[in-house]
DNA sequence: ACGCTTTCTGAAAACGCTTTCAGGAATTTC
DNA sequence: GAAATTCCTGAAAGCGTTTTCAGAAAGCGT
């Protein structure tokens, strides 16, 4: 029956253990008891003619594909591992695989290629998914997490993300209060980026706080990458922009920003601060040492593979998990590094000892 | 015929179309050509319906999955996202979708998460895959392709990687030469890491060349991780170990080197000079700015896609392809920054913005 | 107008599983 | 000891596509 270079399929197992092709299927998913005897035979048969199951026939009988989706917009940068890694330990915990896909800025697609024709869930980040189709998922009860993204109107769809206002606006508090700073740039990221909103929110409430007229030329743009962030701050000093702190956005953000301010022969933090948000791995280890906001993005990741598993097991999901962020005082806002910190440069002690 | 809350079947578009169901499959894959008029109808038919075709049971009638497995062993560290980035954009431009798992060091499961069952090709990251599920996958003619990992005796897969050794032998080299050190770390990788293997060999390459002998001693574990390669610096400096340099075996390692150099007093570059390898994003902002090798690392994954598809056709692939690695001097190794500072070379804008 | 290709089309057979259904054997209940 | 229950099993009906096969329709050269 089974030909020599075609794997073997249930019957070749069934048919080896004497037993019904029904009976392979009971022992293969342990759904109702097999008489010990002859469940052994099967797996013997499993075994000897290397069986192993076809996912296709498996998902297309039992209409459950046993895979989540991740959609997002762009794999890069440094957040992005993080929620990767979040994610696919959680997914992998729970017993899923995860296909991924990234949308790259092409929204035209006409054949979508995650949803419910290849996953039992879709993680959504931010707005990688046109507002359509968000809503035909939705329409059919298709289980679907977003991550940083509020839902659009009239759709109920749970959302993971961290508490962005309250982060920024601690952060900036802090380097108004404890460094004296008031013109403050803000770089802002992508325009339909939630997280970015919040963030300025926060940066507006901060410096109302306090008392500072807003100034709109302040805010400029960051994309939440190096490049750009360089270029704005480039543009901004060579535009001769009076300023004494930059709130880059994010961690990218501010990598690009202290690059053009350094170039521009500022000291940091005694001419200008920086500081950034997220605290991406590699923060600690810039010159200065950044000053940020620690934002859990791998655990935004595995809450959010949670949430979507409860949803696609039937139940209810949280409708809004906000994760909470925390302040990390390093460097680049003007603190002192620490007696014995363990990142600090003789670079570093040089800036810090001439203020 | 489809009830409310079923999505549409291939049967209910035909119905719909007045045609026959292979007709409307016909329209779907452009396989054969329809007759424009009831092209037309089936096209109208299925915007109607919102049909999208179930992918399994294509899957499970054309024995094709479209869909690429990608496996590794731990997802983490600076060098992963860009190997993603490349796989992803080069799976996505050729039309098939990624599914990923990390093995995360258990090596145990029975059942395996990916292989001919889901996906139509694998690419395997180092030593990710077990040998006998290597010679398993390869007795069945199942495409795939090795990352970083020549292929175990007696097996003939393609494998893409980087030039490692060659690439070290010329840091080491460089730090000899130009720095005059003498006594230099090698931090190694992974024990079944073949890059570390690679590399290492450069290192001794290096040191024979300039009659340098080697010394067991200098030779410390890094795991390409910050986190350990600190650990090994604080060990070696708290034994009083004489050192002037560090090839820290990756740019994570270097990381963790600096840190703990840094921690302990020592000034890098002039009293220990610090070398990575791989040059990651981050590594130009560095304190001192990181002197390491650059791997086209998202290269490489592009490269493995396009080998793997290749494969898929029933081609030939390559069977070793070797990336050139470049040496990128900064300031760790005792180079002198650019004329303003080292984050603004213009070399290093351009490859900036290529990230 | 006649065979002969060439195009297009539909019926039906896979593809490899899960799941329902009904029945036989074994066990329990009275 | 008969009836009722429980437990296990196999036959067969899907799941939703692609693909083969044979035939109908249309075009072509003479």
């Amino acid at each position: 029956m089974q030909s020599k270079n075609q794997s073997a399929t249930i019957a070749d197992v069934a048919e080896r253990a004497r037993v019904s092709i029904a009976t392979v299927s009971r022992v293969l998913n342990g759904t109702v008891p097999v008489q010990p005897e002859k469940a052994e035979r099967v797996r013997l048969a499993m075994d000897e003619l290397r069986f192993v199951p076809r996912h296709a026939a498996r998902v297309l009988a039992s209409r459950r594909t046993f895979t989540l989706g991740l959609i997002l917009s762009e794999i890069g940068g440094a957040f992005f591992p993080l929620l990767l890694k979040g994610i696919e330990s959680e997914a992998r915990a729970v017993g899923y695989e995860l296909l991924i896909h990234s949308t790259q800025g092409q929204h035209a697609h006409q054949r979508k290629p995650l949803g419910e024709h290849n996953t039992d869930g879709l993680l959504v980040f931010t707005s990688s998914l046109e507002l359509n189709e968000l809503y035909r998922l939705q329409s059919i009860n298709f289980p679907l997490v977003l991550m940083h993204q509020t839902p659009p109107d009239g759709l109920n769809i749970p959302v993971v993300t961290v508490e962005n206002k309250d982060g920024a606006e601690k952060l900036v508090g802090h380097l108004i209060e404890k460094h004296g700073r008031r013109r403050i740039v803000f770089l802002r990221g992508p325009q339909d980026h939630e997280d970015s909103q919040w963030r300025q929110r926060g940066y507006r409430e901060a410096l109302k706080a306090h008392k500072i007229k807003f100034d709109p030329k302040l805010v400029g743009n960051g994309y939440f990458e190096e490049e750009q962030a360089y270029e704005t701050i480039r543009k901004m000093l060579a535009d001769g922009m009076e300023i004494d702190a930059v709130f880059a956005g994010d961690d990218d953000a501010a990598t690009g920003a202290i690059r053009a301010l350094k170039q521009a022969g500022r000291v940091i933090p005694r001419d200008v601060a920086v500081v950034g948000f997220d605290d991406v791995p590699f923060a600690r280890y810039l010159s200065p040492a950044l000053t940020t906001v620690r934002a859990p993005i791998e655990e935004v990741g595995r809450e959010a593979v949670r949430q979507l598993v409860r949803l696609m097991n039937g139940g209810q999901a949280q409708a809004l998990t906000l994760m909470r962020t925390e302040l990390v005082i390093r460097e680049s806002c003007g603190c002192a590094p620490a007696p014995h910190d363990a990142h600090q440069s003789p670079e570093e002690f040089r800036s810090a000892s001439r203020r």
